[in-house]
Order: C-alpha cells, then sequence, then structure tokens
DNA sequence: GTCTATATCCTGATAGAC
DNA sequence: GTCTATCAGGATATAGAC
C-alpha cells in the first residue's frame, strides 16, 4: 500500500474513500436515512461525483455487508478447522473470534447486524447471514453434546443468547477499544457466569 | 375493551388501527424506508386518511417508543420498590422484567432499540432510554458492591452486555413465545453461566 | 372517515462539459 | 475527477369535496 502524498486543489477521492464516510454516516444515521447527497456534502463534493466512483447507493452497502460476512465467515473456518480441539474450546475461540472480528470490522458488523431485506441484496446478505448463525448454532450443539456446555437448556437458544450478547457489542464498542481484553471478558462472563 | 361489531362498507379505522399497522411495518422495514403510503396501502386506504388520524408520520414513532419507555421505567420502579430485597434480587428481578417488558411489548421494544437519533423526536426518546440503562447500570453495580455479582469485571461492562443479552430477543422473539420460560432461561444463562 | 388533487421538496441516477 | 443541469419518481403533508 503505497502512500499518497498529499494533495492540492480538487479533493480527488477514491472509492475507498466514498465507502468509509458511506460507512461512517450509515452506521450514524441508518442506511435509509443517508442520501448520496449526504455522502456527497460530508466528502465536500457534488453527487454526480460519488456516481464517478460508484455504480449505486445499493453498492455500498453490499461492500460493506460484504467485508462483515467474509470476515466472519473466514474467522469460523479457522475456528472449525481445529479438530483436535475440543467442541467446548472450539466454542470458546468462536466467541472469542467473534468479538475481535467484530471490533476489527466495526463499522460493517455494525451495518450487516441492521439490514433488513428490503431489498435483493440485502436479502443475499440475511442469507449469508443466517448460514454464519448456522454454523455458530451447530457449535453450541456439539459443546453440549460433548458435556462441556449446559444441556438443561436448548442448544439453539443458548446460541441465540450467546451470540445476541456478543453482536449487542456494536452498540457501544468505540474502535480504540482493546479487543482482546474485551473478548476475554465476554468469554469469562458467558461461560462462568455472573455469580460470585 | 368494549369490541366494535364488524363493519360494512368503508373500512371506518382508528388511531389504534394505523399505530398497529405503522409499527408493523417500522419493525419489518425500517421506520426510514417505510413511507406512510406503504401504510395506506396496507390498510386499504389513501395516504391523505392516515393524515386524519395523525398528525404526522414522526407521531407515530414517538407515540411506539413512548410506549416501549413507560412500559420498560414502569417496571424498573416496581423492582427499585422493594428495598426489602437484597441488590443481587432485584438484579435478577430487574432482568426477568426486562424481558417480560421485552415480550409482551415486543414491536415498541425493538423499534425503541434501533432509533437513531435523526430528529429532535429520536433524541429524546435515546435521552430517556440512557436514563432507563443508567438505572440498570446502577443495579449493577449495587449487585457487585454487595457481593452477590462478580467483582473482577467492570459493572459498567457487565451491565452492557447483560441488557444488551437481554435487548438481543428483539431479533427472533415472536409474540406467541412463552415469555417467563424464557425470562427464566436468561436468568440462568446470565447468573450461573453456560459451562457444565 | 375517506377521497382526489395538489404543493413542495428530496430522492437516486444520468448526460455532457471542463 | 468534478461540475452544472436535468430527469422521473416518490416523499411528507395539506385543501377541500363528499
Amino acid at each position: 500500500m503505497t502512500e499518497s502524498a498529499p494533495r492540492r486543489g480538487r479533493p480527488g477521492h477514491d472509492q475507498a474513500a466514498v465507502l468509509r464516510v458511506a460507512t461512517e454516516l450509515f452506521t450514524r444515521q441508518g442506511y435509509d436515512a443517508t442520501s448520496v447527497g449526504d455522502v456527497a456534502r460530508e466528502l465536500g463534493v457534488s453527487k454526480s461525483a460519488i456516481y464517478h466512483h460508484v455504480p449505486s447507493k445499493e453498492h455500498l452497502l453490499e461492500r460493506v455487508v460484504g467485508e462483515a460476512l467474509d470476515a466472519l465467515s473466514e474467522a469460523l473456518d479457522d475456528v472449525s478447522a481445529r479438530h483436535a480441539d475440543t467442541a467446548g474450546t472450539r466454542l470458546r475461540d468462536a466467541v472469542r473470534s467473534s468479538v475481535v472480528v467484530l471490533a476489527a470490522h466495526l463499522p460493517a458488523v455494525t451495518l450487516l447486524l441492521r439490514v433488513h431485506g428490503n431489498t435483493p441484496a440485502e436479502r443475499a446478505a440475511l442469507d449469508r447471514r443466517r448460514q454464519v448463525d448456522q454454523r455458530l448454532a451447530a457449535m453450541v450443539r456439539e459443546a453440549v453434546d460433548e458435556g462441556a456446555v449446559r444441556a438443561d437448556l436448548d442448544p439453539l437458544l443458548i446460541s441465540r443468547l450467546l451470540f445476541g450478547m456478543v453482536n449487542s457489542l456494536t452498540e457501544w464498542v468505540r474502535p480504540d477499544l482493546d479487543a482482546d481484553a474485551l473478548a476475554d471478558a465476554v468469554t469469562t462472563l458467558a461461560f462462568d457466569g455472573l455469580s460470585t
């Protein structure tokens, strides 16, 4: 990645800059409440300049949620590949990885979790997200079968509560936060509970 | 509540009917992605008919999130009033109540949790919500001070994770679900953890 | 309580000049 | 890479008839 020299005159933005600003506004105001004009104003250019870099507003959303889904899937692949570990350990690692990925791709994951399914692209994202959820649910089930996780609660319910807690991090986590320490705290609280 | 006789001819809706349909569409498509025309079409009337019952689109949102905030605040008042109980018991009850209220006012709470703060009314709702969050955080702190809840994690962090888990229920809970059983499961998992 | 018609503004997106 | 100008459609909201 070559560092470009500071520019003079016209801003001279690129696709990445548009994507960055759009993502920020989408998270702050919501995707539907953010117009292409908003993105343009924030970058200090006209609406048309945006369409030079990007084919459509929805394309921006596709790119962002795609980043989140790729990162989550890859992290899950890594965890699943460790066959030597116990199912309990793999679940712990899945929780840890989910937190780390969420923090590393905070804006992207935040947007992903807010997708409604109003367009084909959004529905495709929801489909991919459902696949991730199912893989996580399967890991919980295996940990229950192994005896590492309590069997008096429905594994699907456990999965939803556990990763619901993880996903709720998007509501308040800030980019400068220590992700590893956070992952530790989440894992501890989830597995050991908050009772003394 | 008197049951009105089945109508003939024109629908003859009232404010409650508009509110009900609007809430459903707001949750399904998002507030910003839902137009007054959408609400009108769903009710089988024209846009103007909606404005006979309701002064503005935003007023609908205000009403709905107000319902959620009132219910949550009231439940919290009830829990706080039980001075005889220990702080640990009060926290358990707060979690239980939160789940029950969330299930009883599912559409309203769902919308409340998705408010962005784009308008004065939305910002007012966020303010009230922040007050609720602070009361819950205070209850966690008291339970920690009392020794009922682990002290090796920041009370504010515990509060965020705990009620983040509770709030994540809006993502999948359905109206016909047994709220008490759900509240039991959430409380058990939160306090005892998922390890065997 | 609902309608048609309308006012006003903003939306996503395109054409073509510089 | 950005601009001005423009398009067609849809947004919230209102006026006034029935």
